[in-house]
DNA sequence: TTATTATTGCGACTTAGTTGCAATAATAAG
DNA sequence: CTTATTATTGCAACTAAGTCGCAATAATAA
């Protein structure tokens, strides 16, 4: 299954890169202008996450994010996103942070997957709130 | 609006008591064994999330689990879940981490809610995979 | 230029969770 | 104990996010 190259692709690649934020498909779609469609952002962007090219964070109501692999660890080749995101509640961006975790696990355990998620309001909106 | 005491609210706590997991709602309607209705079990644990009894957490397919609050710091009163969970890919069963985080973050930034979520495999399923 | 097959768009579908509303039942009042 | 108040429940309908099948399109290889 060779990848191939097309204009979708490159289009939403695009976007991810312009900005350090994860986006969601609905903001995503926002920034493409309607030109792709629903279901092609989707497989695009699991495709992405297969590559290691983008990964993929759950924020607290069950939505998936979605951020270029900039400042992610590669050990050995392996992708690491132990980092940190931060949704904010009122204008809505997530943002990774920069700060790894490790965290200890019980013997035995086995680690596959990172999701790390904190929500409050980010500096510009809690100065607005009161 | 006060609370009232019914059959529905403690047979879920009692559910959510006898085990250290937190549960799908899935995985708490068969305990329950079909006695109390979907959208009650879930008015009901959002009722207990918001009296600060159960925490929730999202797993990273986006799924809610709901955990009796057993070891959560409460520093003046105020609830805190800044402890991970681990999810096993096999077994399904999602299990709080004793490990408590905390996470730096940006000048002026405002937490109200944490959600710490690792997937792999726990030890039993781990041994068995090979 | 043609053949192969990855990718797209569309629509239908699934699953998790929510909501409106009438019926039920826990508590308060008499 | 009886009645009134209203929180809670059950049901069904709904929403929203994400997935999937399939025929059409378009990259790449031949």
């Amino acid at each position: 299954m060779k990848r191939r190259n097309t204009q979708a692709q490159t289009d939403i690649l695009n976007v991810l890169k312009a900005t350090d934020r994860a986006l969601s498909h609905e903001q995503l779609q926002a920034e493409l202008e309607a030109k792709v469609d629903r279901a092609t952002i989707y497989r695009v962007l699991n495709r992405f996450c297969e590559d290691g090219l983008v990964h993929k964070v759950m924020d607290d109501d069950g939505k998936q994010h979605f951020a270029y692999c900039a400042g992610c660890d590669k050990p050995n080749n392996k992708h690491q996103h132990n980092h940190f995101h931060f949704k904010c509640r009122k204008c809505g961006t997530v943002e990774c942070l920069q700060h790894k975790v490790h965290i200890p696990l019980p013997e035995g355990y086995v680690v596959t997957d990172f999701n790390g998620m904190i929500s409050g309001y980010c500096k510009k909106c809690a100065e607005e709130q009161q």
